[in-house]
DNA sequence: GAGCCTTGCAGAAACGTACCTGTCAACGCC
DNA sequence: GGCGTTGACAGGTACGTTTCTGCAAGGCTC
């Protein structure tokens, strides 16, 4: 063993590699990796040896080396589309954040770790970690970022179903259609003559669909659509454009408010304005916050379940990275709920005269 | 070519090699290596044409070979202890939200990317995946993963001051003692005379400085600690200790809430008492949520400022890894900031017969 | 006892990169 | 012309695993 030094010691890399382990057990490497990964066929005595010489040495395998030979991390990233300056917005609506943590849970559970990755294309930085699939968080129209990983055959699973011909391995959405509509007619049964809707002007499908469907359902009921929309990641314009929806002359009975923190806004105008809710305002908001349980009124608002939407973000995207064949389809869509509180809800109706969903002029 | 098959074509892997750029480019993998790292002596002329042949190819070099090889992974370790069952709190409060925005985007801008993990200490998770060093948000006593990763020569940054003897590589963290001292002499000035405080019974470092320096403030002025706490991993706590609070016989005119959601729990319990904020109840909260801006009346609440701690957290971290000499101390303290609005403040002041600090009794 | 299967383990070939150590030519210089 | 120097590249090894293949010994059947 002195002679060309061929087995070299721990005491090169500081850390104890296999080769320590194999020769302080007395045993071949191939053995050590056998024992400690459960397979080969070795006698319980040999591998509860090995084991206890590598918890005695305090060896830990390598994650690169394993990486390099089998080809599988572990890791999944995690990005999500912006739309300002900074490269993350994940925190900036508690679904992200939800969406994020439930995602993050249930890749634990199943062995792997998230890597926050920002959505650009850089390859700089998407090449320089070894990745086993990715999940996209409202992909864009032609996401650059998507499309890469794809042509490296890397499986993509999006929050949020593609638009367009995005080549997604599988998504998973909500039906935003059916919310909407599902939520108009609970304002509308509870005396709403005139919705309005408050957006942000942002390109995603979420906004265009529930747009779209706002848009459907004024046009069934005979209403006008009334609503405004502001540029989302200014985090003033969302106050400023709740006061100006409710100052115009046809100033809605009634406001769904699209994005999180539109619930508080409409709030503080109503008050501005000597609005009281939900006598003179009936308020909806899509958010997860909990505040809206202890505001003054609490207020309604339509969750997305974000904590459903990241655990099956995550299990699609885990099956196919390890060729489970999925026992559900590969486009899951997950009901959202309706949390009715004060905001909505007319203890007296104030008329009755005709049916909510009745256009009658003014 | 067709003799041993020596040089494997990149049919064989489906991503193209170091190998296949070589033998595109006609030259040696050394070369290929030096040219696109901008290593070695290569004419212009033979660099981008390398360049240029790796991008036809669509070459992305192997992450997890260049691990293997240079034992850099540029995969940085994000752990925030937690006390519930659920293995991720970090949306929990805006707080870790925003710290956690705040140091993805400061490791982005040095060429590192964010793993999410967990703040157990199994091997299993923790050896799988290849880290330069860790980030630990509020790490416990006698921390069994600040331990492990110590002990395995990987550089540790916490946020929030190490207890005990806990072995972190730098640390960031506010001045918790000041904060609330000068929150509470603000209160004082706004004419309370029993300040209380609302409290999760967690018993991290923030938990405890904060509640040291109330319990502090409260002997130096001559005032009977109030005070409530509560299990901080059960959600609906936090409203019933609110309520405790503003039950008891010696009801404070003035409360500090410790944790994020304490603010609207508070203003909703002074709601259900009929009291009104700030005339008989003045109000300040830890939280960095944008929601007391439009609450009724808007809360005055202290920022830790997230952002800045997790930018510095990074650099320390990302500075240890590198060997840079840190130019500031491993111990960086960072300030907060009281942002003042209706809830702390009295127009006319109620009571101006002693000064707001000296003991009166009742 | 020859063949065959099973058990228990060892050898060695990859995985794809980075980098150290050459080699070879050209060049200037006395 | 010998010699150091420099530029421009090639060869080969090591990083630490996993795993395919091989091999010897023992037990079984016929």
């Amino acid at each position: 063993m002195s002679r060309t030094e061929t087995h070299r010691r721990s005491t090169r890399s500081g850390r104890a590699g296999i080769r320590d382990v194999a020769a302080a057990a007395g045993v071949s490497i191939t053995t050590v990796s056998d024992a400690l990964n459960g397979k080969g066929r070795l006698p319980d005595a040999t591998r509860s040896h090995v084991r206890e010489v590598a918890e005695r040495l305090g060896y830990r395998p390598s994650a690169a080396a394993r990486t390099l030979r089998t080809g599988k991390s572990g890791l999944i990233g995690l990005t999500v589309t912006t739309y300002g300056d900074e490269p993350f917005t994940f925190t900036e609506f508690p679904y992200f954040a939800e969406m994020a943590r439930a995602a993050t849970s249930a890749a634990l559970a199943r062995g792997y770790a998230l890597v926050i990755l920002p959505a650009t294309s850089r390859h700089d930085v998407w090449s320089n970690v070894a990745l086993d699939g990715t999940v996209v968080i409202d992909p864009s129209d032609q996401d650059a970022v998507v499309t890469e990983l794809v042509r490296q055959g890397l499986p993509v699973v999006s929050d949020g179903r593609p638009a367009g011909t995005l080549p997604v391995t599988a998504w998973v959405d909500n039906d935003h259609e059916a919310a909407v509509l599902g939520l108009l007619d609970h304002l509308a049964d509870a005396g709403a003559r005139r919705i309005g809707l408050l957006t942000g002007n942002t390109t995603d499908t979420y906004t265009r669909l529930s747009t779209d469907a706002y848009l459907c359902w004024c046009e069934r009921v005979g209403q006008d659509p009334v609503y405004e929309s502001y540029p989302a990641h200014d985090p003033c314009a969302g106050a400023v454009a709740a006061d100006r929806l409710l100052a115009r002359p046809d100033r809605p009975d009634a406001v769904y408010g699209l994005f999180d923190p539109n619930g508080t806004d409409l709030l503080a105008a109503a008050r501005r304005y000597g609005l009281r809710v939900p006598e003179d305002l009936l308020l909806v908001c899509c958010s997860e916050s909990t505040v809206y349980a202890a505001t003054e009124p609490p207020v309604t608002t339509l969750s997305l379940k974000p904590r459903r939407i990241g655990t099956a973000v995550v299990q699609l995207l885990i099956d196919a990275i390890e060729g489970v064949n999925p026992d559900g389809p590969v486009e899951q869509v997950i009901p959202t709920e309706l949390i009715v509180r004060t905001s909505s809800q007319r203890r007296p109706p104030r008329t009755k005269v005709s049916p909510p969903r009745s256009p009658s002029g003014d």
